[in-house]
RNA sequence: UGGGGAAUAGUGUAACGGUAGCACGAGUGACUCUGAAUCACUUACUCCAGGUUCGAAUCCUGGUUCCCCAGCCA
């Protein structure tokens, strides 16, 4: 079966199944599940979301939609000591700013502890759960090893009484943390270590962000995720690859309690060139203040990315590209910046920045005179109209766009040759004026008032078109370049910690930069791209003094292959 | 030296016994009032060895390599 999810531009071609797409598909087909086909993504509140994440919201979200299910906002809130409301804030925000929409189901796994507890007491009175006196240590040592079988709790074999009464003491708080489990009485000498009598609750004195100081026992992953799944008729639980392990105790609980039962299916998770992307490695960035935050617009976070100017457009787009799979991969960093520049070039208005600026003098311009130009807007979109742009005797240019000793390949401005100032007129340098240290601090230039607008009336042809402020007018801006926060495609490579491969030029500041007057207070986050410099947009530190900009991704850059 | 997974151009992903394709990257050229975008072309792939078959990336056998698992984390 193949399905066609509408916003593909592959006209006619049904778009080709994934494997988790096509196992929902056959399900669908045979009937295996009568009512809608249900989802979940199912965070834990420890961390802000990532593009990893946005891979698996994606994945499951897309498929509720594409085959008229649902998908829950599920958090895994099992584990208190780790967890908190500020993230859960974040995680709501981020789910919903990629543009998914869980209708009511914003769900708790710590509103069915209750549920999961009566559950327990129904596998106690099978004789299949128990409580064991075991220290973290000693279980440890009694699970084995990978060629030798475990060996059996000392209190594996506990009466039912003893083991419903010591459980609800668990419960009451009435033994230290750690002092007691709960454990699952499965298989010692199984193969697979999570069916070694795995703990179901442990004791934890800890105040839980939602549910206080109600609990002294909690769920462990395996035990509560299927029961979750299982509450919510999920169908088809979709998690990563190192789960894969854990599905045979995922199937035991639920076949032993008899209860709705979903499909658990693991598909590897997303991996990106010169970024790190788990949780531990970027709590570590934000609280060794390697960043300046989980939202620093170089962190892989969807809040850092936002605040980096990535549309969700383009994160969607990116993980409709990298497709689903079995085996571990890492996607090259610039298959997401081509999605991201595909976007942005079709929606961002373009705009005229000077980032390093150098002033030009047009000594034939007459002083003191302003005149306004038209400029397009974008010219990969009719509809978004033209502006005026001021335009005088002083103006600024790009540092790199004039050179004195110029190569053949450069082809801007240099002593004797004319170039187009974009939507305004033919200039020719006729000299330089440079300080003590042989820095250019002034160009000058003689422009032709018959070329205005940028066009030649006798057709005569310039190489190179180059960007411009007006002096006078130009906004002061501060403007923020990033680059991979890494230095390695993999920053895992070398024998030092991660962090000895953090990239020291990672963040440039650049504090004089000039803009036209026609940014002058425009929107937090509004996207733009200066023309021949990349995409920017605002940052939340932008002051009405001071705009700040964050360079989203620099245009492809072609000129600076030729300079290798 | 136990168990569970997985291998297709540089990267990612299709092909479901019948022409190994697509995207990104890289390269070349065209066009251009953004050295952008756009367009055209080029480049390069089935882990290995056997077997079944008219025909194998696909099925079988045996190997190799990589990933995951011994938290009272998820």
């Amino acid at each position: 079966m193949t399905i066609n999810n509408g916003n593909n531009s592959s006209n006619d071609n049904a778009e080709r199944l994934d494997f988790v797409r096509q196992i929902v598909a056959d399900d669908i087909a045979g009937g295996k599940w009568p009512k809608a086909i249900a989802t979940r993504f199912p965070p834990e509140p420890n961390g802000y979301l990532h593009i990893g994440h946005a891979k698996s919201i994606c994945l499951n979200f897309g498929i509720a939609s594409e085959f008229g299910g649902t998908c829950n906002l599920r958090f895994d809130d099992t584990n208190p000591t780790k967890e908190e409301d500020e993230y859960v804030k974040s995680i709501v925000e981020d789910v919903k700013w990629l543009g998914w929409d869980w209708g009511k189901n914003l769900l708790f796994a710590s509103d069915y502890f209750g549920q999961m507890y009566d559950w327990a007491i129904k596998l106690i009175k099978k004789g299949k759960a128990y409580v064991c006196d075991l220290s973290a240590d000693e279980t440890r040592a009694y699970r084995g090893t990978p060629t030798e079988a475990g060996k059996m709790s000392p209190f594996r074999n506990r009466s039912v009484e003893e083991n419903i009464d010591l459980f609800a003491r668990m419960k009451n708080g009435e033994f230290a943390d750690g002092a007691k489990t709960l454990k699952a009485k499965i298989d010692m000498a199984s193969p697979n270590f999570n069916m070694r009598d795995p703990v179901m609750y442990r004791i934890l004195h800890a105040s839980h962000h939602r549910t206080s100081d109600q609990w002294c026992i909690y769920p462990m992953y395996d035990w509560a995720h299927g029961l979750e799944d299982s509450i919510e008729k999920i169908t088809h639980s979709i998690c990563t690859l190192e789960f894969e392990n854990h599905r045979p105790l995922y199937d035991w609980f639920l076949d032993e309690l008899g209860i709705h039962h979903s499909q658990q299916i693991e598909f590897a998770r997303l991996n990106l060139t010169y970024t790190v992307m788990s949780k531990r490695k970027l709590l570590k960035l934000v609280q060794e203040n390697y960043v300046s935050g989980w939202d620093d617009p170089r962190m892989p976070t969807i809040s850092g990315m936002r605040r980096r100017g990535y549309s969700s457009e383009a994160i969607r787009n990116f993980c409709k590209t990298i497709g689903v799979n079995k085996f571990k991969s890492t996607i090259d960093l610039a298959l997401l910046e081509h999605c991201l520049r595909e976007d942005l070039n079709k929606t961002s208005p373009r705009v005229m920045a000077v980032l390093n600026p150098v002033k030009v003098v047009i000594d034939n311009y007459p002083q003191g005179e302003t005149e306004m130009l038209v400029a397009v807007n974008n010219p990969a979109d009719e509809s978004a109209g033209t502006r005026e742009v001021p335009f005088s005797r002083e103006i600024y240019i790009e540092r790199d766009d004039f050179m004195e000793d110029a190569p053949k390949k450069f082809y801007r401005l240099t002593p004797g040759r004319e170039v187009r100032l974009r939507y305004a007129y033919f200039v020719t340098c006729t000299g330089v004026i440079k300080d003590d240290d042989g820095n250019v601090v002034e160009i000058h230039c003689i422009y032709d008032p018959e070329t205005r607008g940028g066009d030649s009336p006798d057709g005569r042809k310039v190489k190179s078109t180059i960007h411009w402020v007006c002096a006078e007018n130009a906004i002061d801006a501060e403007v923020r370049l990033y680059g991979n926060l890494f230095t390695k495609e993999n920053p895992e490579d070398g024998e030092g910690e991660f962090t000895e491969n953090l990239n020291p030029d990672s963040l440039k500041v650049l504090n004089n930069c000039k803009l036209e007057p026609y940014l002058k207070g425009t929107d937090m986050l509004s996207r733009w791209q200066f023309e021949r410099l990349g995409y920017f947009c605002v940052d939340a530190d932008s002051t009405s003094e001071k705009p700040v900009f964050n360079r989203t991704v620099s245009l492809r850059d072609t000129w600076t292959k030729v300079k290798k």
